[in-house]
DNA sequence: CTGAAAGCGCTAACAA
DNA sequence: TTGTTAGCGCTTTCAG
């Protein structure tokens, strides 16, 4: 291993200078410059960035926690992170928590122990009970809607007012009994709570009376139960002529449940979902959705954090809501 | 920050018996242990990771670069290398190298900083050109086809035998004329040049002519570019009933594209990919597929990996074959 | 079973 | 513009 001693010695400097020269610092001549990178070159040098994290107190990497990568939204949301805090050179580790709420406390200590510079937590099994443990003494930005008063920066997206779009977009094109297919909504601030929110605005400016058992709460937002969901729906002969799902995933799902059970789409049902994942454009029909600008979503992130790891932890966090959003139109909801 | 040095001094012991409980050291007696990890939790002693590395030479973090999370095969891939590594105690980077053959050597470079204690790379950029610059000693492993007589570990799996039971798959159920839709072939050894030789392997024992003119290439393997070939195809009225796709994630395009075209999936013509991703099982025809064991080229790529970090770099190349593999098959190929 | 000494490779702070 | 000093927090080695 060639340490800076090493290349010092070659080129006849001290390693203070090699150091200048690895770290950039102008003040140093031409000549001694071209001298050291020379000899580093030849001796094919490596900072090591274990020594340079020990003394400065800095790793260079943020921490991301998200149930599972695999899922497309999380996936999506990954990539756009990644590249986001690359424009800050800082690179990404991914955290998988299965979206439990231990697995998500241990995300939390990594970086207290230093491994991380900071995180950014996409929670969805912490609550606002957990609040305490958010007051750590290190960078960490939430990003979705689990915490609302808790004590770190948060980064939240507009998921009444996307969920009432949404809505609206299916009665607008006459749908008058609209499932909505929704996850386990515990207390009123998380993403289902919030968009369940959404969906009865919507009803209620349109004087439609929501009818309870039009909304179906499902485990886990994934395809596999948006397909039983809609299967089960149209077995239940509930007459209904649109639906409104929590997330494409599930809407993916569901487009499969209602095509297995002879429904179509958009016909005689219609079916929009929220987020806006890729796959949404290539299904058959394919989905209407909400787009939340997730990409502005993942650089504000990004930036909050960073705010965080140069200027210190101090100061009251910040919400930095993320509020544009855009209907997308696609053909599960066309007339 | 509480140190080491903090803990020892409150429970009145050396900072070196503090360094054997944290490390679960045997030989601490059970009463100073019990001592020692009371003051620990009373300060809320945390270990500073970036000094042990420093010290030990090892980062406990593997880096992983792909071209893109945010693809379904290769968010799946991540998601179970992350799984993976987990078990041996590793954390995993993501880096995303856009499949240029730059930023997967700059992957190498950071691995080569010792910020990574190895480097599993699922390249697409680099060839069989490259292989002098995988000459390299720090643990390496590499996933997928790119290059077979590399100086680095290798994980293969079953491109040649995959494609040709795809596509025996389609000939079965009465498919004569079979386009291939496949990647950008650069000498015979990427997944490309592999598959399609699989393709014309199956053609062959059927006594099947190949024609050339049903080989389509394309640029980048996702959906978008699968629906313009489809519509292409349509269009160009080559006359073809069925399609054997490089990936699932063009297959999904595909399938989009021929409904565009008013193509009806499986009935004129049959489609088949290569992954069984997730996804497929979900599409509209759901998606029939080769699948070749993801799970355990993970597992495979994470253990070679391990073995080198643990065992040195010296020794030669494995390449391990995962040649398990079976053929999915859904609507998209029913007779 | 416990501890003293030494140093991993780098850079902040200061001095020349 | 360059160099000196000192030490980040931990663990390896070896001695008690």
């Amino acid at each position: 291993m060639v340490t800076m001693g090493d290349v010092a010695r070659a080129a006849g400097v001290s390693p203070m200078t090699v150091s200048h020269v690895v770290n950039d610092h102008p003040h140093v001549k031409e000549s001694t410059r071209a001298k050291v990178l020379e000899v580093m070159d030849r001796l094919d040098y490596r900072v090591n960035v274990a020594a340079r994290n020990l003394r400065t107190g800095r790793t260079g990497t943020i921490g991301l926690a998200v149930p599972e990568v695999d899922r497309p939204y999380f996936g999506q949301l990954a990539a756009r992170i990644i590249t986001a805090a690359a424009k800050y050179n800082l690179r990404v580790a991914i955290e998988q928590t299965g979206a439990s709420r231990e697995n998500e406390l241990d995300a939390l200590s990594l970086s207290r122990n230093r491994l991380y510079d900071g995180l950014i937590l996409s929670t969805v099994g912490l609550g606002p009970a957990d609040t305490d443990l958010l007051k750590v003494d290190y960078p960490v930005v939430i990003l979705g809607e689990r915490i609302f008063d808790g004590p770190v920066d948060h980064v939240a997206m507009p998921n009444v007012n996307g969920a009432c779009a949404a809505t609206s977009h299916l009665i607008e094109r006459g749908c008058r009994r609209i499932v909505m297919v929704d996850g386990q909504v515990s207390g009123e601030v998380d993403v289902s709570g919030l968009r369940l929110t959404g969906y009865r605005q919507a009803l209620e400016r349109s004087g439609i009376v929501f009818d309870p058992s039009l909304v179906v709460n499902i485990e886990k937002f994934t395809m596999q139960s948006g397909g039983e969901v809609a299967r089960a729906l149209v077995a239940s002969r509930k007459g209904f002529d649109g639906v409104f799902c929590v997330t494409d995933t599930v809407a993916i799902g569901v487009l499969r449940g209602l095509a297995d059970a002879g429904v179509r789409v958009p016909s005689r049902v219609k079916v929009i979902g929220f987020d806006n994942i890729d796959e949404g454009a290539f299904t058959v029909p394919s989905l209407s959705s909400i787009d939340p600008d997730h990409e502005r979503m993942a650089r504000t992130a990004v930036s909050l954090l960073v705010r965080r790891i140069e200027g210190g932890v101090a100061g009251k966090p910040r919400r930095e809501f993320v509020s544009k959003f855009s209907v997308v139109e696609r053909e599960s909801t066309h007339v």
